[in-house]
DNA sequence: CATAATGTACGAAACGGTTAGCATAATAGG
DNA sequence: CCTATTATGCTAACCGTTTCGTACATTATG
């Protein structure tokens, strides 16, 4: 349902809250129903837009899921960035970057379901993703830190970075994405609080118990 | 394309071996495209049997999605279920039991992508299938099985089984389930032989390391 | 012949995408 | 200052295809 213009604001409507009005609208679609899934006319009538509006942005529904995609990795790889633990010792540094982690995971499910998304598509379109490789290694390099100083203090054993990534990613992932077939098949509710506080502490242990001497 | 009936069989096809057929090629199909976006027309296709036959014995697209589901649900529990490595002293039973599902997981990618969406869909079609609760306390009961002999032992420390449940299986789903994205996130094939039997250890240390005290 | 199994062809709706054109704002020429 | 021109943001109606599902006829077998 496009916005009807009062006699008070006949001018055109603000192109840069078009397109993200847009994106957000797609997001949750995309996330909720899968590319094949969501519908453009669906999207289009959750806008405060159109669906010519779509086409004129974006060109087509592959290009508006790859744009959906490429915000939603932009904001956790920013999130990653901003957090620096590193002036802390190894030990809180590792896990105040799970905690985060784990946080992120739990706040952000629409970006949870786009990369389960994405991975049933077998990444076709991610790679397409200009920059994003940049700031993966950054996140890598910013774990091996932490690492070589947990190492450096006797703490730490000398873990692959690229493979504590993957198991933190897994637990805080797997929180999110397994959600309601593991309440179907084990009948706990983790979207619960306590649930939650009580596995991201766990999670937090699960890791620290693998990596500390 | 209906399968062409030689002299020697000249008989109506085995009702089962349609039926059968037709959940197979329909798991690959589901599994690599989701529930929308796999094609009735194109699961007809790859079957030695006709579209016809699909609503002849399951009734439609979701129906053929559930019993999908169901049979996939069937076999991993089922493999679950003839593992049997109480005999064993408790560390070394546990790290069978974690070998057996990231092995499973590895060699049944389908299973773990459909699990995928079925999460993409808020579980909406699991709850329905019949019996699988059962075999879900049984694999929790086994866990606490070992997890008790390993407290008696002075070898564990006494975690929740449900909680080590999904502790073994993040670990071993995420192996799977984002293969693609972190192949192009951090350019590590997790398909690769050697890539794939570094992470078992892994996944069995990290688990070992913290049940045990 | 009755019944289970199957092939063919088609209908109706959904869906992605496009065509045609309008209104406003900015800008340039007289 | 005033008009002509152009670019931008936008609407509404429409189009061709795909896709699920079905109606109807037919075949094989007990």
């Amino acid at each position: 349902m496009a916005k009807a213009r009062t006699a008070a604001e006949s001018r055109p409507n603000d192109p840069d809250e078009t397109r993200s009005n847009i994106l957000e609208v797609a997001a949750r679609e995309f996330a909720d129903k899968g590319l094949a899934g969501a519908r453009i006319d669906e999207i289009a009538e959750k806008t405060n837009s159109s669906k010519r509006m779509i086409y004129y942005y974006f060109g087509g529904k592959d290009e508006l899921y790859r744009a959906v995609l490429e915000r939603s990795y932009s904001s956790i790889r920013a999130r990653e960035a901003e957090a620096d633990f590193e002036s802390l010792p190894a030990d809180q540094a590792l896990r105040a970057q799970i905690e985060h982690s784990f946080d992120y995971h739990v706040q952000h499910p629409e970006f949870v379901r786009l990369v389960m998304n994405e991975n049933i598509h077998h990444g076709a379109h991610i790679g397409h993703i200009e920059g994003l490789k940049d700031r993966n290694r950054s996140v890598i390099a910013s774990l091996k830190a932490i690492i070589d100083k947990g190492v450096a203090a006797g703490q730490f054993r000398p873990v692959d970075p690229v493979d504590l990534h993957m198991s933190i990613s897994a637990l805080c992932f797997y929180n999110v994405s397994n959600r309601y077939t593991f309440a179907s098949n084990f009948g706990v509710d983790m979207g619960a609080a306590d649930t939650q506080a009580r596995r991201r502490a766990q999670v937090v242990d699960i890791i620290l118990a693998w990596v500390m001497n």
